[in-house]
DNA sequence: GAGGTTATGTTATTTCATAACGAATCATCT
DNA sequence: AGATGATTCGTTATGAAATAACATAACCTC
């Protein structure tokens, strides 16, 4: 997927420069009001998902790690990205081993994505599950995360298809 | 997951003697009628995972494989895996890298599960996407397929907690 | 039975993720 | 400040999940 793409510009271009630091910033922001500490790898992993153009597995992370080109080790980056979904800052997609930040913001706990089989791009949406689950719920299950992926084509890929 | 259940038995008792012989023979059925073949790896991974009493992972299969004991290298059991899938006989639940036998008789390709924390049953579904993705197809998207894995606690353990 | 297709057996490797443990850091209380 | 307990981190090592590559065998059909 995304390797017999056409596409030379990422639809979902990652963040730079101000914008990258505001992003930052109020991620920072927000780990202090809940007591909860930003540490420079906590940090660092959280850039690193904001720069990107889609989604990034764990050993890119690791390997982009250090500024100097040196990698990270491994626990270094799982265990930034479990900090960083525990705060709802990153979710990770089952389906691919990725991880992207979250780009809804304050928003639940739900996260689902559009996943572009072409150029690779992850899409998240806000979904309304309510009426899925009421059925569910009715019978006695208590539900606690949802995971929902949907896969096919974006409307570029689609077009040029 | 299933580690702290308490739960003896299995909320989802695996298939036996006449019930799994059936089973895998409405299998073989509805193979000869696309003309596909139902070999001997194939089959007797679709018997561990109707045997089983829940979501069977790779590793598991390739273990239980041989009746005399004697393990599968793992490519046979990706391999069938990867059949039993592309013929509906077989779902993987991305978020537990596991898997378990279709149990929603002759229904489209949509795969929605419930799967609880607790006692690791994973309840399959028949899911409504149809108001979750107007408005994806509305933008232009093609949706082409849908993973739905909904964690919590099912009726049983929601009540022992 | 020749030739193309599909499936299998086998070896090795790659990719993804966590266990375990000691050292460092931080918050809090006295 | 110093003791205490909780988190976090660095490091080594290992475990778990999946696939690459290629030779062999079985199947179809012409």
């Amino acid at each position: 997927m995304g390797d017999d793409c056409r596409h030379t510009e990422s639809a979902q271009p990652g963040l730079e420069g101000a914008a990258l630091a505001n992003a930052v910033a109020a991620a920072a922001v927000k780990c202090e009001r809940t007591r909860e500490r930003l540490t420079p790898p906590r940090r660092r992993v959280l850039e690193l998902l904001l720069e990107a153009d889609g989604p990034m597995k764990a050993y890119d992370l690791i390997a982009a790690y250090g500024q100097d080109g040196e990698p990270a080790k491994p626990p270094t980056v799982y265990r930034a990205l479990d900090f960083l979904e525990r705060l709802g800052f990153a979710h990770r997609i089952e389906s691919l081993n990725a991880y992207v930040p979250c780009r809804m913001e304050g928003t639940s706990h739900r996260a689902a994505f559009l996943i572009c089989e072409c150029c690779g791009t992850a899409e998240e949406f806000e979904p309304d599950f309510a009426p899925q689950f009421a059925a569910a719920e009715a019978a006695g299950y208590a539900v606690r995360t949802v995971t929902l992926e949907a896969r096919g084509l974006c409307p570029a890929c689609k077009v040029e298809a």
